[in-house]
DNA sequence: CTGTTAGCGCGTTCAG
DNA sequence: CTGAACGCGCTAACAG
């Protein structure tokens, strides 16, 4: 209970108290039946007594093993980011890790700089969305021994063990809902086309429509970087012109703030003057009324399957695959209605 | 630039390869101007060439500093615990710190758990929103030399340096804006008067009408917890009775997506029919139209705050004051309106 | 200015 | 089943 000295106790102390080598006391604790029964409690009672508390970093330095995982993602305003920092977290606490959260903002140099430091903490583990700048330090880090689970985006260069969101699967369904909907002109809103998720989402949209006979109008999709104004600007181009959509898409979340901003300026009411349909689920979408129908890309499912597939790897199995795919799934609410013009 | 041996090289490797000794070498890689200017060009250069890192663990061992900081929130839904995530994060960083996120749900025995890990983990200092129910394990890390920040919330028990929102202010403030716009009942909804940030809120509402000379009508606040739920019921309290506040102040930042879905369901339209204003700012109230209106409780500076008072203490100075309230601000936006009652 | 020596706290050989 | 000795990689005395 009270402190001997005034330092925090030490394996050596509890050897002292028991009368044990620290040889014996560290066996004792360990607890693999490597000592007889009898010490073994006897130990155990006198470490808990005196407080004793192993001392991480000279474990670590001995095994080579900080217990420590690093977390990298860009932010953590994007809901995937904080279902991911929170999930990992937990879980990963639960196994013993400890998590190490590094923002980069989604800027390489940040990211490098983050990676060497993850490095110098000999993390045992790495989670990470990346920026796509770093692939090669990713991926030594992951060859000299290091588990790398890439998550939400691939890095082209390093071949990570990636979980993806099924972006073409969920950007199909998302589309041919609307489509079942009678909807024939379908505005999308979409992200940037140098981003996986950008192409994807794009892909399974076209796809929906080809598979529905409908032709491809680019003049009905607006790209643009993952940010509310991209939403904005979006309504602008798609909304203001002589035939506007009588659906919007908006496969861009970040970008879902500026889209219902840009259709309460126009006096635009969902579903009755427009459908809508989002992408990720955010609370805010349920609570909303009209509450927004959205193709859930599954950010939950997503971090449960990095944290799977990183502790695999920490206990030795290799990955057998290396790209798993999150099923997008399709909540309806009350954002979208059957198109009743001609 | 190529790996001589498989194994990362240490410092042992770099003063080998210069041929000096390894505390030569240590002295030259810290750059103190312990060593000649010759040589320490000379093993930084061959540092570089080997790809040299340090171990941050042995270097912790023996400095008894691992350059860690414990970050204990209890989410990262919340607003202000993200901005404090990121913030605290980039800075320490830049400082040369890392960042353990621990989330704690705002349960004490997880909290407890924690404290115990990040002592293991020998952290240089801890920024924790306290449960408020582990106040002696805290003090005694801070007593101990362990720099310890609170922040959002007081500790009752532990007395660690505190940095706090101006709730009193804040919601002295709020109210008498609206009560400037002419309102006379005014609707609180507010968190659970358990919490600091709930009786302090609650007092300021009261003071506010106080000065306007208009007595306290205890049927017009909503405690509740911090969650939506509490908003859609503070809804049905406040509003579905003969006399309904012309304003609702709604002092639970979580609880105000259930407000706002409250008032749809009712067709009441914002500021028309009924003046909101809300606690603590996001990035939905200003792309929302109408735009909300908030006292922002400045969850930035306070992160700010906390990082500067964490960094001072981490150099050796001890905290001057053991509370520092950061200054809530009025953001006045499109969703209060003069009372047009009588 | 540099080399030698001695630990930091722990796990893990090797003997006994 | 237990003890003695060693080393993980690094910094900080102490000498020279």
């Amino acid at each position: 209970m009270s402190s001997p000295s005034n330092r925090a106790a030490t394996l050596r102390d509890v050897a002292l108290a028991a009368k044990v080598a620290v040889s014996t006391a560290s066996r004792a604790l360990a607890g693999g039946g490597l000592t007889s029964r009898a010490t073994e409690q006897r130990i155990q009672r006198i470490a808990a007594e005196l407080g004793y508390r192993p001392n991480t970093l000279a474990r670590g330095l001995k095994t080579r093993s900080s217990r420590l995982i690093g977390l990298v993602v860009h932010n953590l305003a994007n809901a995937s980011f904080r279902a991911l920092a929170e999930i990992a977290q937990q879980r990963l606490r639960a196994e013993g890790y400890q998590v190490l959260l590094c923002i980069t903002a989604d800027e390489a140099v940040q990211e490098a700089e983050t990676l060497n430091t993850l490095m110098d903490q000999r993390v045992d583990g790495l989670i990470i969305c990346p920026t796509g700048d770093n692939g090669s330090l990713l991926s030594d880090l992951d060859k000299s021994g290091t588990p790398v689970i890439g998550v939400i985006r691939r890095d082209e260069e390093a071949l990570l063990e990636t979980v993806l969101a099924a972006d073409p699967e969920g950007a199909f369904a998302g589309t041919r809902h609307l489509l079942a909907l009678g909807h024939k002109r379908i505005g999308l809103i979409v992200g940037r086309q140098e981003t996986t998720s950008g192409r994807e989402r794009l892909a399974g949209y076209r796809r929906a429509l080809q598979e529905a006979g409908i032709s491809f109008d680019p003049s009905l999709v607006h790209a643009g970087r993952y940010a509310p104004e991209t939403g904005l600007a979006g309504c602008a181009a798609l909304l203001d012109r002589a035939d506007p959509p009588s659906a919007l898409f908006v496969a861009n979340h970040e970008s879902s703030l500026g889209v219902l901003r840009g259709l309460a300026e126009r006096n635009l009411i969902v579903p009755d003057d427009i459908s809508l349909l989002c992408y990720e689920d955010v609370p805010g979408f349920e609570w909303q009324r009209p509450a927004i129908s959205v193709v859930d890309s599954g950010a939950e499912a997503m971090a449960h399957l990095a944290t799977d597939r990183l502790l695999q790897r920490l206990r030795g199995s290799s990955g057998t695959s290396n790209e798993y795919r999150v099923g997008a799934k399709l909540i309806e609410r009350q954002s979208c209605r059957q198109f009743a013009g001609t």
